[in-house]
Order: structure tokens, then C-alpha cells, then sequence
DNA sequence: TATGAATGAGGGTTCATTCAT
DNA sequence: TATGAATGAACCCTCATTCAT
């Protein structure tokens, strides 16, 4: 795989256990940890991969070169990290909401409020512009945001609906995974591509994003429920 | 205007009827305009925006640094006449099927199969993706896609949807320019995310396409049509 | 103030006092920043302001391009600095001598010859060159060696003539600014030209400055002594 | 000598003497070449040596590149022919003064103020300035404005100093050129460094040079007269 | 003869990364 | 372990000069 491959290291969750006393290991302390992410996701959002400069994040977030380094092996890695974090983010506002056992069709409405909300929210627009930018360089970036590992967003939710199929409320589905992007893609119908190419400046008003969600849910519903 | 605004000039066709004889003027002989455009398309599409070099362009496209900016003031003008290429190879096309006075269900169809093959292409994938990459340095040029001038694709589509109206095919409506964006949005509904993000490697099939845009006229003449 | 004007900065002494020990902050080890200027100015005086490249600068400093940016903000920066660097040297003697305290007519006579014997060296006419040849550029630094700052050599002389003139040694006079200047213009007189444009390759010899430093003075009290 | 030893091919007045009817031959037309001269003269007092480009001189001058090469072998050809062209402008004044037989004191103070007034001119200052700051490329320039051929401005005065020790109005002299050069000093004295330096931003005005000449013809006299 | 399009070395400056402290 | 000074390749762009037309 590409050296970004790698990066599932330093992305994964430092795991403290080791060392309850004293200071962390090298790249270990998870709080110096976020305060690097939140100063390069600072930059990162400002000025776009290349524009930004290590120096800059550094100054941004109070910490030295060298430990800039021995957190995140190089800018490539350091900014996956910033887009995995994100990424977790929404995922586990997601999680919380699929456990929260609500009616099929609230859980839908939910759940597409949710991704809408956070996928046309400033941040997360620019996080996607930057990764369509660099996505020659870094192609698994990209990918990261459709399905990768059980917990991901779209298989979760595949999760989701084969459970409602078992139940009998959904009609049976060949392909979940695929279904549920759909479903993601329908929920930010019309909405995606005019905010990723800065047309619409601002993020759409709530009322904006629950009707399209509601006609996502009715669309949905009318093909595979039952 | 701000300094991307100047590109118009060079990303204007020249107008070879003043030399039919003797060597162009500088910066005006279109075959070596052509020359340096595919150079820089491709190295461009190859790397993205800020990792071509104009070194690499120059080598790619067979010419000299001097002649590179005697052409265009700098890379971003170059890449900006490049997409403006793209955009007006696309409006010729949709221009095209308009003066074809098919009916206007045969011409939606025409409209959104043509707009999405092209908007889905590899080429174009790859040009909007820099596009986004760029957009807080370059925003003029992202808005390009939408709606400048009076050829651009969506103002050519909603002048044509302002005419069935009046011969009665289609209801009145409001906004001619958002709902021809709509339109579009609808055709590509489901593909352009993946293509953007580069999860579909390849264009969709014709088929695909087809049925996407079969659906998208459908939805539409059942909102507008009469 | 002009871009010049930030030069200040770089061009005032470092303060060691606060690192004995370790690794001086970037920009700041003054050993280091000696360095660059001697080999600066090397450069400098034996090419020229354009002619000078920050390449052949690094190569004589024997420091690398990025250290040199820290150092100074640009080749203008770096210019300045020297010039800076010799004027002050210049100002100090003045100064020393002044402190001494001697007779009015002698220490007339010293400052005369410390002033032409410096302005007429090889370095000096050098850097007077340059800094001639790039007044368009850089109008504040030509200004640097007439009268700025309290220290400047021409507000230091006029400050010395206005206690003589308190004392009684001097006839009251109008502008001791423009009358310091005149001075020194006197004790340069006949060798500022010829050194400036070449003609007189060398220096001229002790006796020749002592002999027209001593008209000099002559005149000067003629005009203004008691 | 140096390349620039060569131009004085180029300096010298074309001769048309071969081509009465028709095209003059290359590089020899006269009125072009006063107007490449006057193009050049304006871009280079304007931006300094090496801040003009050879394009600006065109397009002022309104002549092709190659025709610009054609009367000047290269930058620095061109740059020695407006400052010869300067100079010699100044040395037909001078020369038209001696021709007018006036009296040894008249002849002084017209040749004083002559003098002062061209070389403190904004035109003559910028000019020097140039010369100053390309000295180590160019040396031959310098010595230009001193005395080079017999004719130029310091050995015509030396010629005409001698004159009138033969004629018994002066002392005899030892070095009669070094004294012409002396007395050019004492006519600029007090006025050319600051004129130089930029500190006298406008040239002085006639009063002022008309005074700084009278007292440099007293000393003259006071010391050479008979 | 006159033109001006083309060349490409070289300009100043930046910045990801390393490693002595 | 943490620091940040140092590196130097690579960046975009300019321009004196040439030479095909």
C-alpha cells in the first residue's frame, strides 16, 4: 500500500495504559496529541494542504518542530489524521443515534439531518475540498470517507437496515452498503455541489436540509419499505 | 476586476484572420496556444495544481519558459484557461443539441446525457477536483462552472427552458437558472460524489448514465412539465 | 513606515545577555550574523547591488539560503544591514574621539581626518557605490547617512558645536546640522569625486587627507571662531 | 581592454557620408539612433541599470529588439552611449564658452556655472548615479566623465588654463588638468554629495550655484592668478 | 534590413524535514 | 524527550540575447 498507508498508526487512539505515572512516551500524550490536530486543522482549513506550512502550524499550536514530527511521521500523515478525526466525529454522533432505537423512519430522518448538517458545515466543505485537492497524492484519504473498517459511516448503517430487513421492515436488499450511500447522497441532493464549489457561501439553514432530508426518507421509503 | 479576471484575455480565442501569412504574434498563434493547453492539461490533471511545475509544463508541452509566459501571465492564468477550455468545449456540445430543435423531452434527455458523460469524464473529473482544490485562491474560477456570461451552460439551458414556457410545454417557473441547476444536479444525483472522491475509478458505463438522466427527466416533467 | 524601515530590527544588535549557554534563538547568534555580513559584503562591494546573487552570498558566508532568511528578510534587508553596520562603526569613533575632550581646533581636526580617512577607504567608497546606484530602490538608506537618529554622525557634530558655541569657542550659529555637513563636505573636498568615480584607485595617502582636513579647519574657524 | 573598450565604435557619430539616396546601411542611421538613444535615456534614469529590461527600452524607443541590436552591441554599449552622449553635450557648451574669447574671469564663472548646472541636473545626477552603482562592470564609463580624448571637458579647460599662463594672466602650473578638476570640485563643492545622496531632492537654484561658482573662481584666482 | 518570438540560465525566496543540543 | 536552527532542492518568474522570417 502507499506510505499513506502507514498513517493508521498515528491515527489510531494513543493507548496510555503503560505509563499511568510520568510523562507520556514519545507522541503518546493524546492531549498534546489534539492540540496539534487543532492547530493544523486550524491552518489546514485556512490555507489549504500546500499553502500551509509547518512552521505555521507549529506556531499555531504551541509546539515545536520536533515534536510536530514525532507525532505525525510527515504533512501527509498529519493531515489524515485532522480528516480521520473528523471523520470519527460524525461517526460517532451517528453510532449514537442508531443505539438510541428510535422508529425506522425517525431513525432515517435523524440520520440524514445529522450527516447533512456536518458534511455542508464549513469545516467539514473545506476538509473535503482539501482532500479532493491532494486526492492523486493521497488517494486512500478519499476513500476514508466512504468505507473503510466495520465501523465506518455507510456500514454502519448497512448494519442498520440489514437489521430492519430481518425485522421485516425493509424489503430485502442486495447491496446495504451501496443503498445507504445512496441514501446519504439523496439527503444532500442539490446541496453538495453548489457548497464544495463556494456557490453557496453559507451552510443552508436548517429548514433547508430537514426537507431534503424528509424527501430523502419518503424516496427511500417508498422503494424499499414495506 | 480582480487579476483572474485579466485570464479572459488569453483564454479568448484568437482571431487568426489578421495573419494568415508570416509568424503569429506573440502570444496569439492558437497551435501553440493549443500545445502549451495540452501540456499543461496534463501535467495539471497528472498532479494537481500546486505539485505541476511550470518546469514540468514547459518539458511537457515542448516549449520554453519564455513562450510559457508570453502565453499566460502566470500558472494560475494557464490553469484557469485550461478549465475555461474545458467549460466552452461542453457549452459548444449543449449548443449544439439546443439548435437541434428536437422535442423537449428528446432534448432533456440529450441535455442531461451529454452534460453528465462529460462532467463525469475522467478529464473533467480530474480538472473540477483541482477546481476545489484551488477554490480560496481562485474563487472566480469555480464560480465559472455555474452560471457566467450569457452562453454559459446553465443561463443556455434556462433560456431554452424560459422558451418552452412559452410555447406552453412547461408550467411558468420563478427561477429558470436554479432549476436548470437542479436539473443538472439531478443527473449526476448519485455518481458525482463517488467520481469526485474517487471511489468509482471509472466514468460510469452509458447505461448507467441513461437511466440516471431517464430519471432525472422524469422527475422533472413531473414538477414542470404540462 | 517603508518596508525598509522594518530593517531596524534585524539591523540592531543582538542581546546575548539572556543566552549564556545553548543555542542561540534563530536570528540571533550574533557570531553567526557577523559572519553573513562579512561575507555579504564581500560579495556586495565586489559586484554590486543586482549583480550580487543570495547564491554567490552563501556560498562566500558559508551558510546556507535558509539561514541567511532568517537573518534577514531579503537581499534588501541584508544590504542595508552592512551599510548600517559601517556607518555605526563609523559613528563610534566619532564618538569616542568626542568624549576625549580635546581642544576645540584639534578635535576639529581629528574628527575631520577620522571622517575622510573612513569615507574615502576602499570599503566605504564600495558600499557609498552601491548605495547610490539603488537609491530608486531604497531612498531611506542613502538618508541613513546624513542625519538620523540622535546619533547620527551630523546631529553628533552639531550637538559638539553647540556646547562650543554655549563655552564661547564659537560664534552662535543658525543650523549646526547644515554647518556640520558642510564641514565634513570640506574635508572631503577634491577626493570624494575622483574615489567615487574611480579615478583615484587608492585611498589618498595620510598626508593628503591630514593637509585637506587641515584647510578645512582653517576655513571653518575663520567663519565661526572667536 | 574590456568589451566596453569596443563600444566606442558605436559611440562615435555615424558616418552617412557613403549613402546619400536610400536606406542607410545597418546601424548607421542617425535619427534612429538619437531615437533609441532618447528611449533608452528615459528607461534607464527612470529604473536604474539593471532594472530596465531591453523590452522597456524598445517599446519606448518604438524600434524592434533587433533593430535596438543592430546600433548596440548589448546593454551595456547602449548604456556608455547615452552617458557619452550626455557628456558630450556638456562639452560642446563648454567648448562654444571658450570659443567666445571672454575675459580669464568671465570665462571661469560661465564655465562654473555651466558646469554646476548640467552635472546637478535631475537628468545628469540620475545618469551619474547609474554609473556609480555599475562602476566594477563598467570602469571605462567612469573615467569617461573625467578626461578621456582631448577634447573632453577637463583637458579643453587645461588647454585653455594653459593659454592663459602664456598669455601671463595665470601662474605657470604644474599640473594643469589636476587644477581644472580642482576647480570643477570647488564649483559643486557643498552641492554634489547631497545631490548625489538624495538629501537635495531638486537641483539647487541658479542664485545658489551662481554663488558657490563666484567663490570658487576668488580662491582660483587667489591662488593661480597673476 | 527589420522584426519580435523564442530561448533557458539564473534570479530571489520558501519550506518540509533533519539532527545537534 | 523536546527543541528549533539549519539545510538545500525546488519553486515561479524575468530578461538579455539570438535568429528565423
Amino acid at each position: 500500500m502507499t506510505e499513506f498507508g502507514d498513517s493508521a498508526d498515528s491515527t489510531s487512539v494513543a493507548k496510555p495504559e503503560c505509563q499511568p505515572f510520568g510523562r507520556p512516551a514519545a507522541g503518546e500524550d493524546p492531549i498534546k496529541r489534539e492540540q496539534i490536530l487543532d492547530g493544523a486543522q486550524c491552518i489546514f482549513m485556512r490555507m489549504g494542504f500546500d499553502a500551509a506550512s509547518m512552521n505555521d502550524i507549529t506556531r499555531e499550536a504551541g509546539v515545536s518542530k520536533g515534536t510536530l514530527y514525532v507525532y505525525f511521521k510527515n504533512k501527509e500523515d498529519l493531515f489524515a489524521a485532522i480528516i480521520t478525526r473528523q471523520k470519527l466525529a460524525i461517526y460517532a454522533l451517528l453510532e449514537d443515534l442508531l443505539a438510541k432505537k428510535l422508529s425506522l423512519e425517525e431513525t432515517l430522518y435523524q440520520f440524514g439531518v445529522i450527516l447533512a448538517t456536518h458534511l455542508l458545515s464549513e469545516k467539514a466543505i473545506r476538509g473535503q475540498r482539501i482532500v479532493i485537492g491532494v486526492i492523486d497524492r493521497m488517494p486512500e484519504l478519499a476513500n476514508t470517507f466512504f468505507a473503510h473498517g466495520p465501523n465506518s459511516g455507510p456500514n454502519m448503517f448497512a448494519n442498520y437496515l440489514h437489521k430492519q430487513v430481518e425485522l421485516g421492515k425493509l424489503k430485502p436488499m442486495d447491496d446495504a452498503v451501496l443503498i445507504s450511500r445512496q441514501f446519504g447522497d439523496l439527503c444532500l441532493a442539490g446541496l453538495f455541489r453548489p457548497r464544495l464549489f463556494g456557490e453557496m457561501k453559507e451552510p443552508p439553514p436548517a429548514e433547508r436540509i430537514e426537507k431534503n432530508v424528509e424527501t430523502a426518507v419518503r424516496l427511500f421509503m417508498n422503494a424499499y419499505g414495506r
